[in-house]
DNA sequence: CGCGCTATTGATGGTCGTCAACCGCTGTGG
DNA sequence: CCACAGCGGTTGACGACCATCAATAGCGCG
């Protein structure tokens, strides 16, 4: 992969946008990418993290999970998208786990020359600061979705924010939505039932098409996740 | 209030542990303390942060509501912790709302003097960010909590979680713990009441004695929040 | 002394998780 | 080319859990 290639992900990534190119070939050099298949593994849940990881290519769902088998997915990470803005700077094992949804390749940086370059560049540290309060944010404000709204509420503020991060055509299955949401596939499939009877989505195997998004919008009360 | 005990206030506060105490007092200079009656608000949710806030003494109930009456409590602070580490360092709107629980003494700091000094202090800003981490880790598990535990664990799981901050005296009333767990008063009050039966618990109007803390760590096999 | 807040208990119903069965598509291997 | 396995989708029945409503009791404070 050409060395412009590796700038021009890095600069649609974390907190990166205001940083001229220059100054981003030292660290985009020290990157090197790694390909995985469809289903694999990047990390689990428990790893010490070495690596600052970006999605260059493909679909990466971040997910944590109990001893029960139940499974929440906290995020779609897609281009531009770090796997792990968080663990980096601590000696903490990683809290979630990385699974590649489609074939993708992740741009992977060691720690060490991360956190170095970091610290090097204090607006780069701002802009983490600031998207890590976001997703503190984000976070809070899935938790009071999650205990004050009823689970088609939830799923139609999923529905709407996936569809405002990754357009109309959303390639998941409802197993995924599920986790997503916090609910079961079961049930899951009955709100989307539901919507589909009301003409807001179209639905096939494994994609969901989202025919009314101001519908949506309407229905949706929720919180604007970004 | 004199300035050593600003200083002493703010040592034990966010990322400034490292800090020598006479960098601190440049700082403390321009901070202010403002008291707060019992059951006062702070701040609103969506108010501007204009200042940078520190509980000094007494409780503060960091929460968030929603239209239909709903309140979740995301903290209880007390001496030592921020009211807003986070939306400082954007122009966003507060998204929690600060109660006093009982009466308490803030410190404040404006906004730009904060952020000028974190900027001058690079390892400030570390560790800003390796709390932000922290936080946005403690927001998953919760979550994870919500959807895979039964409201009975959760409570007991909460219980921990305050034993492990407060020590095994807690003066909160069964409300404030229905809002710190996600659930409504009544479940609250007969959860307490069968881990009073099991001896685990004492509880008066108001106060909650944990009689038996290794009974519940026993029960809780709950993510152990920092 | 009476009002308000907290605690407590019971009855009831709705939501949603669980179990079970079945269908249809797709890809794979004989 | 067909058979079959496997995955995702779909529907129904059932029941547990918990929110809600209602009524009451006790404590504390003005």
């Amino acid at each position: 992969m050409k060395l412009n290639e590796k700038i021009a992900i890095l600069h649609k990534t974390l907190g990166f946008e205001d940083l001229p190119s220059d100054q981003l070939a030292p660290l985009a050099e020290l990157s090197f990418i790694r390909f995985y298949q469809k289903g694999e593994y990047i990390f689990h849940e428990g790893d010490a993290p070495l690596y600052f990881k970006v999605v260059v290519e493909g679909l990466v769902k971040l997910s944590k999970s109990t001893e029960s088998g139940k499974t929440y997915t906290a995020v779609m990470g897609w281009p531009g998208d770090t796997l792990n803005a968080v663990t980096l700077f601590e000696e903490l094992p990683r809290f979630l786990s990385a699974q590649a949804i489609r074939a993708s390749s992740i741009l992977c940086i060691k720690n060490t020359d991360f956190v170095d370059f970091v610290f090097q560049h204090p607006p780069v540290a701002l802009n983490i600061i600031k998207t890590l309060g976001r997703l503190v944010q984000t976070s809070y404000e899935r938790i009071l979705d999650m205990v004050a709204e009823k689970t088609e509420q939830r799923v139609i503020n999923m529905l709407f924010m996936l569809y405002k991060k990754f357009g109309p055509t959303l390639h998941f299955t409802n197993q995924e939505m599920a986790d997503l949401v916090g609910t079961t596939t079961e049930t899951t499939i009955r709100i989307m039932g539901q919507l589909r009877k009301q003409g807001i989505v179209q639905s096939a195997r494994g994609r969901i098409k989202i025919v009314n998004p101001a519908a949506l919008e309407e229905l949706g009360r929720g919180p604007f996740w970004a």
